[in-house]
DNA sequence: GGATTTATGTGTGATAGCGAACAGACGCAA
DNA sequence: TTGCGTCTGTTCGCTATCACACATAAATCC
């Protein structure tokens, strides 16, 4: 068993390590649940704990004030929450907040910063994951500022399903407006084209995706780019 | 002199070392000067050199097709360009564009990584660097989001002009509009409206500051936001 | 089972910014 | 002086998105 989970292991960041240091770091993490729509931490507060999703997804939002919310990052199972930690600069510079719930393994910042210095190959793995989320980061800026609502959601709709892994999930039109920055009303036009188009079918917050080809026709270049990046940077 | 130079150095990443440090440093730069709209590096470049500007500026840009580009980051001499190398990936992750003349102080990349593992001060203040620009940079994509035009043009030209430490400068519409993401018509209606409140004037790509104030009043909250995540982070 | 909450759909007018095309104005150089 | 390149100003129709207000429908709760 513990075998399957290093060919597929519960986080992609910690493939690659030997299997003496995934025993030790696997002791340090606890396995807890994240309640949807938490926020786990606001620009600015102390960080206590680094999240490695295992199901769950972890949206870094930007606030500017109430109706003026941007998605500047997702981590899900390929990603980590809290790598800032590595710049020696121990406040989280964006709100985090739940996105999808589901298991999620936790570590205080304190042992993640030892953990580090026990093993060059975990440091560098996450070095390598901090300049990728550089790069989406700015892909994802440059997204926003250039492409038109649906091909922005329709690339939000496939980085959710490719961190859930399920062609089905919960999100209300409410979080997605949130996250592209646009009204809700935006985002009830653009899903209802996909709708007609049959790509996608929204019932109350369940969404299911019917043709992941014909999705990703209609997403941006982003979507792909920062695929490219992510095995680019961090399988090499 | 040398006392002078330690007490107003040539670029603020290299306050906070010590005598001994800087001098070390000083003899691996050379002093150079980059030439207008020079293409430093694209994205995906291999990083040959770090520069670390006196009185030049270089714009960071997201280049999605020619006439869609989008400015990301700037750097004067209170940064760096190459602090990417940190994170252990020798490859830049924007075009790098200068986008004023002037002294710069360049260094080869090996150099620079190997001066990083001598002085723990060194590597410690650049890591806060890299913070600080992930923290403008996502500050910036989200102001892209959300304000006008004229409030980001002000905000553009206020960050230039602390980098050029003067009130007037050269730039063109056409550059600032591929910085703004925007048409070069939008930035002369933006340049138009700060003439009439007698805030600028511009003349054929000269451009001069009259009214500090005015400009800084137009200019949305996110001058401010970066001016304060920078002092405090690295003037901590 | 009725009331309330939550989630989605619709409609109307306003507006910021876009694309394209063109006109003037300044400056340098032959 | 003429010409050409660069820079700025202006106009026109167009579109995506906004703000606001209201309608409908499913889920949940007492």
């Amino acid at each position: 068993m513990q075998l399957k989970q290093r060919i597929s292991p519960v986080n992609n960041l910690l493939a690659g390590l030997t299997e003496v240091e995934y025993q030790r770091l696997m002791t340090e993490f606890e396995t807890i649940d994240l309640m949807l729509n938490e926020v786990i931490c606001n620009a600015g507060d102390q960080i206590h704990y680094v999240y490695f999703p295992i199901k769950s997804i972890i949206a870094l939002m930007n606030h500017l004030d109430a109706d003026k919310n941007l998605e500047v990052g997702m981590i899900g199972n390929e990603g980590m929450l809290g790598s800032t930690l590595l710049l020696g600069v121990n406040t989280a510079p964006f709100r985090a907040v739940v996105q999808n719930t589901g298991a999620t393994l936790r570590m205080p910042a304190a042992t993640f910063t030892h953990e580090l210095q026990q093993s060059l190959v975990f440091e560098q793995q996450l070095k390598r994951y901090l300049y990728v989320s550089l790069s989406q980061l700015v892909q994802n800026a440059t997204c926003n500022r250039f492409h038109v609502i649906e091909e922005r959601l329709a690339c939000l709709l496939l980085r959710i399903r490719d961190r859930v892994q399920s062609q089905s999930f919960h999100i209300t039109q409410e979080s997605l407006a949130q996250m592209l920055g646009v009204r809700r009303v935006g985002v009830t036009m653009a899903a209802k084209a996909l709708q007609h188009k049959k790509i996608i079918s929204y019932s109350r917050g369940n969404l299911r995706i019917h043709d992941n080809v014909g999705l990703e026709a209609i997403s941006c270049s982003c979507y792909q780019t920062n695929n490219e990046t992510y095995s680019r940077i961090l399988n090499a």
